[in-house]
DNA sequence: TCTGTAACATACCGATTGGTATGTTACGAA
DNA sequence: TTCGTAACATACCAATCGGTATGTTACAGA
């Protein structure tokens, strides 16, 4: 069980993440974040040293249940099957699934939010955004390149900004859905990456 | 001739663009953005009467040149070609040519920017925010429309959402651009969008 | 039961914020 | 040449900013 401590943090945590996806991290003030939570100031220094501070370990999560989130879904969609395409049409589909059950539009990626305001921050906070984009980038590509040898391409494709297209089609899309206050677009958005994929390699 | 107040005004708009696009809104302050040109607080608030006012002019006229390029190259396409699919692949041509020229990462959209701090902003804004996004909408929608009448798809499409795409695929690949430091990515997203077009439609 | 420390609260700080009041100056029209 | 106004500059303001110093309190381990 988490300890009291733990859990103010979590909850400091949770309600600057969604202030900052409203507001922007610079727009969010240390007043405003505890009083929305009912603390103090001795309460939120106790548990950050720093605005900073927060922010970095705010990103941190952020960027970590990215990487989960990513790593499991590759994992599943190679026990889901032996063939590389199939591999990707399912990882794909596992976002789809997860974005056609929401209800209202996807509150907005911290990692887009922060980099609207990238002068803000450091080289290794920058580093923690970059991780996933470039996990993306690395994993996505070496599958798509299995898939190329297997299944000649319709049409020239270049695998490393194939796959960097997951990663866009996820920022294009919640900043689109944000925007205009529609559920759908990003569901909607990957099933489009998901029949161009088909498209460009199906037999 | 543009007066010497007009001259002005474009300065402090320019400065505030690009500061914005790397602070975001909240994080660049009057006394920043006046001192980076060398001006004062009168300069600044005889041209504008609140930081509100200069967000609104700044997104106002970022707005109106999206716009404006955007018909630009829509009525460049449709005089360039009779059929549908093929306007719809040299609109898109004409898109990726401009970010095939550009030699440094694209600074940013400053409609993602304000966004991103949404809340920041009334509902008058946020109507000029989505100017563009509905425009686009609207007119690639029917556009796409024509080309599902004339070519048969190879896979079922949503006319609305393949419109989406094309301002999801902006919007995604600045934010990749911008993060990873990379200038080629919006031009190869749009390649990409452009080669899934053709592969759905391409006879 | 004592005691140290985690988990807060209170009160304050100098710096910065957006904004205003009051100038000064340059210049174009009458 | 006068004169009104656009185009600035200077000096200031209350409010808010991130942060600190100094408490108080609750509770877990010895």
């Amino acid at each position: 069980m988490a300890s009291k401590g733990e859990e103010t943090q979590k909850r400091i945590l949770d309600a600057a993440q969604a202030m900052i996806l409203d507001h922007g991290y610079a727009g969010v003030s240390v007043d405003q974040l505890i009083s929305s939570l009912g603390l103090t100031k001795g309460a939120f220094f106790h548990h950050f040293k720093s605005k900073r501070e927060l922010a970095r370990t705010l990103i941190q999560r952020y960027s970590d249940e990215g990487v989960q989130l990513f790593s499991d879904n590759l994992a599943r969609a190679r026990k889901l099957s032996d063939d590389p395409l199939q591999q990707f049409l399912i990882f794909i589909g596992l976002y789809e699934e997860i974005f056609e059950g929401l209800t209202e539009p996807y509150p907005g990626c911290l990692l887009a939010s922060y980099v609207m305001e990238m002068q803000q921050f450091d080289a290794e906070m920058r580093d923690i955004i970059n991780v996933e984009f470039y996990l993306s980038r690395n994993e996505l590509t070496k599958l798509i390149e299995q898939i190329i040898d297997k299944y000649p391409p319709r049409a020239e494709v270049d695998p490393a900004s194939l796959a960097d297209g997951f990663m866009s089609v996820f920022e294009g899309a919640f900043i689109l859905e944000k925007s205009m206050e529609e559920v759908a677009i990003t569901a909607q958005q990957l099933h489009h990456y998901k029949t161009y994929v088909e498209l460009l390699f199906k037999p």
